[in-house]
DNA sequence: TCAAAAAGATACGGGTCCGAAACGAATTGT
DNA sequence: ACAATTCGTTTCGGACCCGTATCTTTTTGA
């Protein structure tokens, strides 16, 4: 099955897509946020603030405002590296996995149609 | 071409597509602003900001604050409807062009990569 | 003609986020 | 042992955004 997407279908579908999730009353996360969430569910642990910052090419505030939030929303959540107990360890939750298959499910759906 | 993505190809498109953004230093838009963005340059004008309202799904200044906004970045304009001066007529810019020009690559190139 | 309705903007108190700088706690290296 | 480094958080002033209610301007319609 052959993924690729022309310039325009992309757009549609990333329309369709942010579309049905303010629609649904979805948290309005930001691109930021969205990348570190996905980022934390998709790639191998461990997640330390350090290296989310790293790899979005944001600083380390911006992590820990963003872990805050949508740790507040329990899409995330925090713990204490035992190993070195100066790094924290970024892990999922049961919240942001409903969250993320979810959205999975719309993305799926959507390109469908396209 | 099939567009159908499985459920894991989805998230990882949207992770490499929003890590694209993020680290390129895009303006780190919401999932409103994004559906407003792309609303008004995928869909049928005339763009009103009842109609953005409804379709949406969100109250009249969620829409005035997003144009407010993302008029400060010039991806959007405002023009007061001649025809019938109670409206304000949402309109597409250069610069927003160019910015959905870019994210339609970014789709387009990581889609072709799963 | 003139009250009612409609469209969009604004005010409000409260929350979030920004980048830059400083901070405490933990670890490393000498 | 103790200074230097590392890690994550906190602080700061300033900007943005939230939902609800209210406001001005314009149009409608009896």
């Amino acid at each position: 099955m052959s993924v690729a997407l022309t310039t325009a279908q992309a757009l549609r579908l990333w329309h369709d897509v942010a579309l049905a999730l303010v629609k649904d009353g979805e948290p309005d996360l930001s691109v930021r946020q969205i990348s570190i969430l996905l980022t934390v569910y998709l790639e191998a642990p461990p997640h330390t603030v350090r290296d989310l910052a790293r790899k979005l090419a944001v600083s380390k505030p911006v992590i820990t405002r963003a872990l805050d939030s949508m740790g507040k929303m329990e899409l995330l959540t925090r713990r204490r590296d035992e190993k070195d107990r100066r790094n924290v360890l970024i892990q999922r939750t049961v919240k942001g996995a409903l969250y993320l298959e979810r959205l999975a499910d719309t993305i799926g759906n959507l390109s469908r149609n396209i």
